[in-house]
DNA sequence: AATCAAACCGGCAGGCTTGCCTGTTTGTGT
DNA sequence: ACACAAACAGGCAAGCCTGCCGGTTTGATT
């Protein structure tokens, strides 16, 4: 056989530590997003977490000393993979579809998925859990920052207006509470056609809005 | 002394047996609504709530069998007494002050409470209690419904307009959704004042949304 | 007065959670 | 080749939580 510290006849090729960490700690964290989407943040043990990732109990302790430092690496690395995604499907609409209506209802459509529920469930707990809540603060003003990049970039016409960052601050909220109202009955009411009905008169008052004068 | 059955010298009044368990159950509801205010949903064990009653286990377990059922009795007293303090602090108001921005600043202050936090709190953790979920699923129709209906008392001229409803759907949503992003910093940023900005827009826009057509 | 049922008490058992701890493997520097 | 440190494995202990149970008090009934 060869020398013991090099390959065998079928060796697994040679890692490096940081790349084993590196996936370890994404494993963790994929997982941890995945259990407060299934069983939300206060069912979720650290055993269902190490379960889901298929890795050992010492792999998490080690990673992640406490419970809270997993949970706010996960709502961070959600938080980051949200904004990517966000830029991206803006910017993969079809040219001709980009009306403001089309892009709020894309906008929409984060809140819909599993991680605008992941979210909605952090930032509840953050109330309990100073680590977590230092992350989740941010959240709200990232978002519609983002989204106002996006608008300013894909509608000139607004680009300037003052009040355009509120406005979408005040949508952040509007679809924040949408989905939360989801919540209970799983959007067995067709809410779907709701929010649609409230995209219409949010553009429609949208001028009224951003041209608003607090004087 | 008397009979044992009846009135020794420095006896306690006779209660009846409903009193007692009504009373009870209130004790008990009344420190489960406090306990999530306080340690949130997932934190608060049964073991919280009697010690915060002054209560024994045994009388917990004899009126609420299970943690659910007492959850859910909770909330149901909560948002009773929720629509009973909203009609009354918007028929307090002062006759000279009855505009609608003011009626939506006294509705907002709902969302700022220890109830309005609660409620948050009990709308997330509905999605694994079916129990609870179906206590909370009517909560925001409900909500928007009695605001409407005051709305439409206090100002005639927005009685018979269709969206008035809708309208006020969206502005429980948004509420809502403002209420939960201070939740992480539990409003060091002045929340109160973006808050106040808004409704100035709302406002200004609630021309073009009652009047809102579909069309 | 005697009987019954509801209200209430305090503790126990089983299960689960978290953090830690010891031992083993794997990569790295010399 | 060797020594060292990081990465990883799996189990253990202390603590807590929930639901239940037998026993006691108190109101209702006849």
């Amino acid at each position: 056989m060869g020398h013991h510290h090099r390959r065998a006849s079928l060796e697994r090729a040679r890692v490096s530590q940081a790349e084993r960490a590196g996936a370890m700690r994404a494993r963790l964290i994929d997982a941890t997003i995945e259990c407060v989407a299934e069983l939300g943040y206060g069912r979720m043990s650290t055993n269902d977490i190490v379960r889901s990732a298929r890795v050992s109990r010492g792999a998490l302790a080690h990673h992640f000393p406490t419970k809270a430092d997993l949970v706010s690496a996960a709502a961070q690395r959600l938080l980051e993979r949200r904004v990517e995604d966000f830029r991206d499907r803006f910017t993969a609409m079809a040219p001709d579809r980009r009306t403001p209506a089309e892009a709020l209802s894309v906008l929409w459509s984060f809140y819909d998925d599993t991680g605008g529920l992941v979210l909605l469930e952090l930032m509840v707990a953050a109330r309990h859990n100073r680590e977590l809540a230092e992350v989740m603060a941010p959240v709200p003003e990232r978002i519609a920052e983002v989204s106002a990049d996006v608008f300013a970039e894909f509608f000139p016409e607004l680009a300037g207006r003052p009040f355009l960052g509120e406005a979408l601050r005040a949508v952040h909220a509007l679809f924040s509470g949408l989905a939360l109202n989801a919540l209970p009955d799983g959007d067995r009411s067709g809410r779907g056609a709701e929010v649609r009905a409230f995209l219409k008169i949010i553009v429609s008052a949208m001028p009224q809005i951003v041209a608003f004068d607090p004087a």
